[in-house]
DNA sequence: TTCAATTTTTAGTGATCGCTCAAGAATTGA
DNA sequence: TCAATTCTTGAGCGATCACTAAAAATTGAA
């Protein structure tokens, strides 16, 4: 009937994600995305409209990725708490690998996209906002569960969590944060694991 | 003798830092400059060498107004861990007054310049350095005024503010971060508060 | 008034930007 | 073998990019 397409869509996308995410939105040309795609700007506009929608899409793809991560992790462990601190380590392990960047894909889009109220920018925050519901859900559990203590806020405690995970990649980033990465690991498994009610009350 | 300038250095300087600052490098035209400095661009590059130099020397003001502000809140008050505090409660309310943008110039800078080791970057992360070691000098302080423990780690202590202050100006960028802000501001001001020696031991 | 010193303006430079489109190439069912 | 359909190619669009060189403007001193 028709011509078959070269590579999937999704891998394009994969491609294209690598790309914006270790260089930047206004830092990636076309030239980059052709020859990280091996497609030509015809294919590419064919394919997915313009740069912006292309990035919208290697974006999501990002998000996909992330919330598979962090449902595979949690699913793994016996309790929310637990599944928390498995996925910070899990994520500063991933930082000490060389990816295509350390800091939060949802995260650097956010700040290279300041005051305009764009698509690219809507996007991420609705990233970033999909992550606390997340985390929110996941405290939410563990209070349920009797885990932690029923007067934490489970949307508080997302916040801070999300926050802290904010921190530690932003660190990440640093060519001489790295020595500081396993401080920072340590500091927030701490944090969650004195929201854990004890076992055995002393005294 | 010559003819004068039409305005300072210092002057244009704080224009570019305020675009520089609201828009990132590689989104800030030349054109947006020309306009914001009300200059044409012989004279940008007759004064400034090039706009990578120019972005240079705009980070170097941003980091010599942030030390300004960071050794004026200190000396204001009596003990470091105060001045610590009140340096998070003043940050954060710049946060909330619209200045250029909320997140911090240096975080902005090292992640929209990845990979490349150039001099913008580096410029960068040397500011962030200089911040580390200004919060390590003060909690160094504090543990020789007994305000703290001695057993914490002066660096450790410095490190994990400055992330919890990545993660609290990163949350502020964020359009729908505003609400946080104050939940941020009390977590870390505890945090700070707790690892106060208690003046009076309780039994 | 003229001159030297310095800054500013003006009018561009070639290169690259994101993007378009007509034509060719490839793969199908008929 | 042939249309039909889809994908790919590659030249090239106007606009904008960072940047430059030379002339004009503004000064104090000679």
């Amino acid at each position: 009937m028709a011509r078959p397409a070269n590579q999937s869509r999704e891998d394009s996308l994969r491609k294209a994600l690598d790309l914006f995410w270790s260089k930047g939105f206004h830092n990636t040309s076309l030239k980059d995305l052709e020859q990280a795609l091996d497609m030509r700007p015809g294919s590419i506009y064919a394919a997915f409209t313009s740069k912006e929608a292309l990035f919208c899409e290697a974006l999501a793809v990002y998000g996909r990725a992330a919330k598979a991560d962090y449902m595979r992790i949690m699913q793994g462990q016996a309790s929310r708490i637990g599944g928390l601190i498995a996925y910070i380590r899990s994520m500063a392990a991933a930082c000490d690998r060389d990816r295509p960047a350390r800091a939060c894909m949802a995260v650097r889009t956010v700040l290279e996209m300041p005051s305009e109220p764009g698509a690219m920018r809507a996007a991420a925050e609705g990233l970033l906002k999909d992550f606390e519901q997340g985390f929110t859900q996941a405290f939410s559990e563990a209070i349920a569960a009797g885990e932690i203590g029923a007067a934490a806020s489970p949307g508080r405690l997302a916040r801070k969590l999300q926050a802290d995970i904010t921190g530690m990649r932003v660190l990440a980033e640093r060519a001489s944060g790295h020595e500081g990465m396993t401080e920072r690991v340590e500091d927030i498994i701490a944090w969650l694991e004195d929201l854990r009610v004890p076992v055995a009350a002393p005294v």
